[in-house]
DNA sequence: TCCGATCTACGTAAACTTGG
DNA sequence: CCAAGTTTACGTAGATCGGA
């Protein structure tokens, strides 16, 4: 009994402090990173930020220690942003302009689905309406749907949920249009207009999207009293329609995430840089730092020789944090280079487990330090953790990623025989014989994440377009 | 009604995350 | 870094659906 708690004791003392501070730093993204970082210089005294242009700090600093901790205080109020430029960041220097203006590329806000449809509603709405609009615009989902309740919005802006509704309506109209919509067949309603030649695709969504989903063609047929032919091209109408108003604006999810790396690629290939701009300097207070080294009451001291350990830990950490990332994403970049060349179906089966045997560092800091980092490339934003992909086992140990084995899928039911659609069963043997074993059911989870529907329905499709 | 295809629920192992 | 916890991918088996 006692010699079991005394292991557990020894286990978890093994965590060194510098150790500790850098996983504590790792995961972090650039944003929570600087709050860390100034949460640190306002804590630690010992802690200054490196000022090359002006003596300010130092001299004020000199004049004594209360002075210097109002004038902390005081910072602590200001934006972080504010703080730092008033203190002389780190200017950008003449080659690193390009990157500056790389940065500005990226973080240039583009417009999303809500500025875009803000805009429209300005020129439309008085100014009583717009403040309603404003509510039910800030408030659709991530597809461009409104999900919230009508009555408690009425009541937070103090209007009727009618006004609401009216308003509501009128965006539907709005470029794109469908935004705002309550249900799928409304957003695609709002996209046809009502005319003489609309009318049969109208009911179509209106009342048999459920119909057209479990494939009940006849049913449709016999209601709308149309062929097989007319229904065709009706679904070839529908299938162009949008059923995600917000998906023009996708790329806007990421836009706020802070971009820690810079991938650029040159005649030598892909080289990774990390974005210093931006980032304060620290180093040790060379006010306290002299302070040791006079006569000093006990206490004080050893309050003075505790912060400067820490400061010490902290500016390490800060550059082991930096070192390792860089590393890791060097490394990540030369073994999916055919992903970044050539897209998503290239990506090799890479696990954490695997870079970390590479690089000699543990799964869990891997994993630490590719959380939520971002690299900014000619095409756009690359998540650091999208270059790790599941494997899929081959006939010589693992070689098919999971990207790779969707792609051979959809290649597989593209060339089908149209009279006889292959079922998952059968696919899943096809694949085998290519050496790649994976179940039926892999297979139809694969199938579904590409919108492909299963052989029956398949059969179904090819049916009515064949005729 | 039969039979193949699909769905549903549950289990396992490996990958990944997180606190100390 | 380690170990414990969580998530994910995938498998199995029996139930259920739907077309000939």
């Amino acid at each position: 009994m006692s010699t079991r708690l005394h292991l557990k004791q020894t286990t978890s003392l093994v965590l060194n402090p510098v150790v500790h501070t850098f996983l504590e730093l790792l995961p972090l993204n650039r944003l929570e990173f600087m709050d860390r970082i100034q949460n640190e210089v306002d804590s630690n005294p010992m802690l200054e930020v490196e000022d090359p242009f002006s003596k300010d700090a130092e001299t004020s600093a000199r004049d004594d220690e209360t002075n210097l901790l109002e004038q902390k205080l005081n910072k602590a109020d200001d934006s972080f942003v504010s703080h730092y430029e008033e203190n002389g960041f780190l200017k950008p220097d003449p080659d690193r302009i390009d990157k500056n203006r790389a940065i500005e590329l990226f973080s240039a806000e583009k417009e999303d689905l809500a500025d875009h449809l803000m805009g429209q509603a300005r020129t439309e709405f008085s100014l009583e309406e717009l403040r309603i609009a404003r509510h039910i615009i800030f408030n659709l989902n991530s597809d461009g749907y409104l999900d919230l309740l009508i009555e408690s919005a009425a009541s937070a802006l103090n209007t009727t949920p009618e006004a609401i509704e009216e308003i509501r309506r009128r965006i539907t109209g709005f470029d794109p249009q469908g935004s705002a919509a309550r249900s799928l067949s409304e957003c695609l309603l709002a996209q046809v207009p009502e005319n003489p030649d609309n009318t049969k695709l109208r009911r179509l969504i209106h009342s048999h999207l459920d119909d057209l989903a479990r494939s009940r063609y006849e049913e449709i047929m016999k209601q709308l009293e149309v062929d097989r032919k007319e229904l065709n091209r009706l679904i070839e109408r529908l299938r162009r329609l949008n059923p995600r108003p917000a998906s023009r604006f996708e790329h806007d999810d990421i836009e706020y995430a802070e971009v820690d790396l810079l991938l650029i690629k040159d005649e030598h290939g892909y080289q990774v840089r990390y974005i210093e701009e931006g980032m304060p300097r620290l180093l040790i207070s060379s006010y306290y730092q002299e302070m040791l080294e006079k006569p000093l009451d006990r206490k004080t001291r050893s309050y003075l020789k505790d912060r400067q350990r820490n400061a010490t830990l902290f500016i390490d950490g800060l550059e082991l944090r930096k070192k390792m990332i860089v590393r890791i994403a060097e490394f990540l970049v030369t073994q999916q280079k055919d992903f970044l060349d050539f897209g998503p179906k290239w990506k090799k089966p890479l696990t954490m487990k695997e870079v970390a045997q590479a690089l000699n560092y543990n799964e869990s800091t891997i994993s630490r330090a590719v959380k939520n980092k971002f690299m900014a490339s000619d095409r756009g934003l690359i998540s650091l953790r999208s270059f790790f992909s599941y494997g899929i086992k081959g006939e010589f140990g693992f070689k098919h990623s999971v990207e790779t084995v969707r792609e051979k899928i959809q290649r597989i039911i593209e060339s089908e025989p149209h009279a006889h659609p292959l079922s998952d069963q059968l696919i899943a043997e096809q694949l085998n014989r290519l050496g790649i074993h994976i179940s039926r059911r892999t297979v139809r989870n694969y199938r579904e994440e590409l919108n492909l529907s299963n052989s029956s329905k398949r059969r179904e499709e090819y049916k009515l377009k064949g005729e």
